[in-house]
DNA sequence: AGAAACATGTAACCAGTTACATGATTAC
DNA sequence: GTAATCATGTAACTGGTTACATGTTTCT
């Protein structure tokens, strides 16, 4: 049901194809939810069965016609319903978890390159955010939507910085043992 | 592929029937990975046709039998071959920043008392693992394998003090935001 | 007496992933 | 000329969720 809910949030302000929401989820979304185009393009037309949306088809030439997709009066109610009503953290899955309880069947240098990648990752992503971060102009005067925008961002540099700790004190502890491998 | 992974990193120390390994799961592996038991009884059954598990069937009056698996040589093998492959970061795919960044659509105290619900959720899970850590008798001289599970707890209590942390920040950006409007 | 724990399974459904298909325009 | 961007879609598959089904033993 979120990934309606995540389109309709982009919708509220204004209409977008398919595409064009697709961009939009990798650009100001994706520190929280992710969607490929194929996702989007079938919610979109669950989205406008159910009434949530409507859309104004533009023939293009030669391209396949553009469908700009608009949320309707009952799909800004569903949103605005939804937006009270409580909701459960998601679950989380983390691969790299699965192998660190594993990894003692392995000699420590193994675990320390893929956590070393994810460090990379991380630090990358990080700077990414705080770049974002840095062309605010004024962060004490941000309109209401720009400020919830900005609450979403925030949670996305503590995630990001939350990992890189986390790897930073899992790749200390592994090389001592592995220090320690080498010593007997 | 990684819930057979995560099964396997269990079945390598003990065999386990689902039920029990459903229930280790939320014990011990749900900081980072969580499974219905009708997905592992699925996965276990799909693992046993690869010849990554078998299984030991144990009649039992009047109950369903037992069926206690454990992990093959083939198994082992292809986990340890697994451990050793790089993998990606899992996509996150958090409802509440959906509804932070359709917030601005709503007074701020519907909100406020979401965010409150789910700092007390995340507060009792820190509380629980805080616990766990406590239990641990010498945590500076831990076996390789206790060694690894504690990693991962420590990225469980690693992620719930960040959900907290950011719950507290927004609690209070949301809470000023909230004056200013009666002040108006 | 009733709830919780024990123990497994089928079936339907929903959501996310990947591959394939088409074909014009624009930038290097 | 080649890659990237624009623009949408079908189809198959995999993994996660929920409902239903069965029936005992143990604890309160």
């Amino acid at each position: 049901m979120s990934l309606a809910h995540a389109i309709a949030t982009i919708l509220i302000k204004n209409p977008r194809t398919g595409y064009e929401l697709s961009k939009e989820f990798n650009e100001k979304v994706s520190y929280y939810w992710q969607a490929t185009s194929q996702q989007i393009y079938r919610e979109l037309a669950r989205m406008e069965a159910q009434g949530l949306v409507e859309v104004e088809v533009i023939p293009q030439g030669g391209r396949p016609d553009k469908k700009v997709y608009s949320i309707t009066e009952q799909g800004r109610k569903e949103l605005i319903q939804w937006l009270a009503q409580p909701s459960e953290s998601s679950a989380t899955r983390e691969e790299l978890l699965v192998k660190i309880k594993a990894g003692f069947l392995v000699p420590p240098a193994i675990l320390i390159k893929e956590i070393e990648r994810h460090r990379q990752a991380h630090q990358t992503k990080l700077d990414t955010y705080y770049a974002i971060e840095r062309q605010i102009p004024d962060r004490e005067h941000l309109n209401r939507e720009e400020l919830h925008l900005y609450l979403t961002l925030r949670c996305g540099i503590a995630y990001e910085t939350m990992w890189l700790n986390w790897c930073e004190e899992t790749l200390t502890t592994l090389r001592s043992l592995e220090e320690e491998d080498q010593q007997k």
